[in-house]
DNA sequence: CGGAAACTTGATCGAATTCAAATAAGGTGG
DNA sequence: CCACCTTATTTGAATTCGATCAAGTTTCCG
């Protein structure tokens, strides 16, 4: 039987494929993150996952969690706001493809990477790891490849962020701030 | 101390508001639903809801409900599930807005409204109760209501589907399922 | 050094938006 | 039941954002 992955090191992604093998990027997983709440809660997800780094997880068994979550009231308290986490992303991911330009979705997505990483320690200076390639990000946001470079592009133009080997550096966050939330 | 609500009649749906007032709406609540299964775990959600129809609801007790999930296996068994469907909805509806056209998106919301109205036994010979206007569809699938109105002319002109004041005929669900899926 | 994968750039295309106006549908008070 | 008013829907024309197509470049590694 299938256990409950959490993983401790790396990153992955969740999500699911299309008829005609394109896909459309859910999540990113990074380190610490349950490898969806929902596995815990189903024991059949409708999603696939793959590593972008080299990753290293835990795997628990999904009775003994359960159990777990539901002995103890403080982990249900925790479990919970993890799935309501999970959720606001996943609500907020869809007003990002229904409602928010190409810029605003790559501008969020950074932001969003980047204030996880933030409550992980894992930002210096504005800089951390950042191993997606350009097709990944056009996954998450719902762009082509090829826009995802044009944003990209304009972007560091303006000076709002380097991109350097595997690591990102966020050098106006304001200004991608504004450019995230203007109308 | 709000309660948790569970609609018994009529339709409702939940949405997310942009800074410009423009909305996405992020799920439609038919009779039977939670208004959210997030907000039994959470009492802070970051959604609004609103009524499409007359809505007739029961408020419970927050605490009651957790106490009656975490005692209970078969109902925590059961809420799981629910948590699932709804979790498999959202991935659904960010697969539709990243990487699906403007008539797929409003072919697969029309086939999801109607299997969920089917399994209450609520559709007749593929007619139901349809309460939305293109606005709340717009909102839905990311789109303009003017493009809501071309489509659905589309639809309706090729002989896929009917609307008669608040009730709507799907008349040929095999073609509305292949352009739902084509690639 | 060579080859493959990732990224960039330009040109063109197309789906959906925007703007604007006309028409239809619903609901209300007389 | 009808005239009137408001809210929805339809339709057309012009525009725009992002996609697609097609070469280049760069980067990364073995």
């Amino acid at each position: 039987m299938q256990g409950v992955k959490i993983v401790c090191r790396g990153w992955a992604f969740a999500f699911s494929i299309l008829p005609d093998g394109r896909r459309q990027i859910l999540s990113f997983l990074l380190p610490g993150d349950f490898a969806s709440t929902a596995a815990v809660l189903n024991e059949r997800v409708g999603i696939s996952l793959q590593a972008l780094t080299e990753v290293c997880y835990c795997d628990y068994d999904r009775g003994d969690l359960i159990d777990c979550v539901r002995s103890d009231s403080k982990v249900f308290e925790k479990f919970s706001e993890l799935c309501n986490t999970e959720r606001n992303e996943a609500n907020e991911m869809v007003t990002d493809l229904g409602r928010r330009t190409a810029n605003q979705r790559v501008a969020r997505l950074i932001l969003a990477l980047m204030a996880r990483l933030q409550e992980r320690n894992q930002v210096r200076d504005g800089s951390f790891e950042f191993p997606l390639r350009q097709q990944h990000i056009a996954d998450a946001t719902g762009l082509t490849p090829v826009h995802v470079s044009r944003v990209f592009s304009a972007f560091r133009q303006a000076g709002m962020l380097a991109v350097k080997g595997r690591s990102l550096t966020v050098q106006n966050e304001a200004e991608l701030q504004r450019i995230s939330s203007e109308r």
